[in-house]
DNA sequence: GGCGTTCCGTTCGCTGGCGTACATAACGCG
DNA sequence: CGCGTTATGTACGCCAGCGAACGGAACGCC
């Protein structure tokens, strides 16, 4: 098993100065998120925020009829519950974990007073909304003029710039309700790569074979997704692997204990 | 010639504190905003936040191959140029004047020192930003799932609510660079509505009959932004019409002066 | 190692919106 | 008032993605 992956890992928490980041670090909890959870739901009020480290969120909207797609991804470049700083404190979205993994979280309440001094999370998360928003937009855009394929590379492309290998655990069912197709048409599409040679797949894994393959198929709205979290976040890259954050390994807390896999140690 | 709005028209102006509003209303400077000005093309510095009052601006996104869709509309209840306290100070979207008219604007630095002081005004912007998100992401979710009729419902029953008057001056050609379709397919979905004895319309000139009738086709979108709106920034439309707002009638400067149009007094 | 469940593949007809091409009609300028 | 320009109407074939339905295969559990 394991040990759970340093606060570090997440690029935002590893962007802060040492001395914000251990004025934190105690209220720091570790999380476990398994493929599933819901971080909150839409309109629900928020009690933490989350920074990802290994985990994938997904933040959905779902109509309606039921259907829904993805409106952005949040891994551990970002953060989940930039509402509560941003006002009102509920979206209409979801926040769904969409590769299990480990994670951070921090009180909500703690969190907006870190926001109001107006030091470096302040700034670090205005940038880092203004790249969501763009991501956001992206989608906007992209959903509307590129194909299912070209949706598909880009979407498979940010997910493997969040995990640490190249394979996926995620099943067609999932993309589809990600990108907010029909699961039918993931497999179309995916099958289409899989000839290209450019993935290859077995029940609920995908794996990349061939990643600039897929840069090359992919519309430009990855680029721009990327280029844009660059430009804003470029200190994040920075101070990544020279920190040796060793806090007292800390209990692992998961986030909607699901019944059955409790008795675990 | 009407004369100029008074900045009170913008909502976000209007909910502002007097005390805050005094101390920005020498620097703010009524423009007008003509159809088809472009306040700031993607990738470009800002030099201003506008505030339109009768203007509607267009956030768009134009991709490589030309098409564009847009991600999110800016009238009187909101501002254009959140970037630039959100960091980065560009966005690679473009605002494009939607509906001609008039509005405010302010400099770059001054808005930022404001935003800095963290008074009413970031609260403001902030929860501002947060409902433009929830266009957004609405924006998206709507692109993937809804017909094209009730996305154009949707279009102009927003559009609608920033206007004073029930007609818009709108080709279809621009209806349909908004909504990011075919001009064609705005002809045909136009077409039925006004069968539908909802709008009507002529050469450039769009009029809403009935706008119940409007909200009985449109999809859950519209009601989710407005929804949000309402809930994140309900003072904006109580301090309105009580407020008298009399500044030495601004000289008007015009956003991007187009040659031709210029002899005008 | 069998069995049930979950996931994946494939098919068929359908339709909404696309691309193209052209006709007609309204406006506005001289 | 006529003429050019610009906006709108219509038509045709096309295709990506939908919806539904079903068969087969992989995995995991007992």
């Amino acid at each position: 098993m394991r040990s759970t992956p340093s606060p570090n890992q997440n690029h935002l928490l590893a962007a802060l100065p040492t001395a914000e980041f251990e004025r934190l670090a105690p209220h720091l909890e570790a999380v476990e998120m398994r493929l599933g959870d819901v971080l909150y739901e839409s309109g629900e009020q928020l009690q933490y925020m989350y920074f990802p480290t290994t985990a994938i969120v997904s933040l959905h909207y779902v109509m309606e009829n039921g259907s829904s797609s993805e409106i952005a991804g949040v891994g551990k470049e970002g953060a989940v519950g930039i509402s509560l700083f941003m006002g009102g404190n509920t979206t209409p979205s979801r926040a769904v974990v969409q590769t299990g993994g480990h994670g951070y979280r921090i009180r909500t309440q703690l969190m907006q007073e870190e926001f109001k001094r107006a030091e470096a999370m302040q700034l670090l998360m205005l940038r880092y909304t203004q790249a969501l928003i763009t991501q956001m937009s992206q989608t906007a855009a992209c959903n509307r003029h590129h194909s299912l394929v070209q949706q598909l590379c880009r979407w498979l492309l940010l997910t493997l710039d969040r995990m640490p290998s190249n394979e996926l655990v995620m099943t067609q069912e999932l993309v589809a309700s990600m990108l907010g197709v029909r699961r039918e048409g993931v497999t179309e599409a995916a099958g289409k790569l899989q000839q290209a040679g450019l993935i290859s797949y077995r029940r609920g894994h995908i794996t990349v074979l061939d990643r600039k393959g897929l840069e090359s198929q992919v519309c430009e709205c990855y680029a721009v997704v990327k280029t844009e979290f660059a430009r804003l976040l470029p200190d994040v890259l920075q101070r990544q692997n020279f920190i040796a954050y060793s806090a007292p390994a800390p209990r692992v807390a998961v986030v909607r204990p699901i019944d059955q896999a409790k008795g675990r140690k």
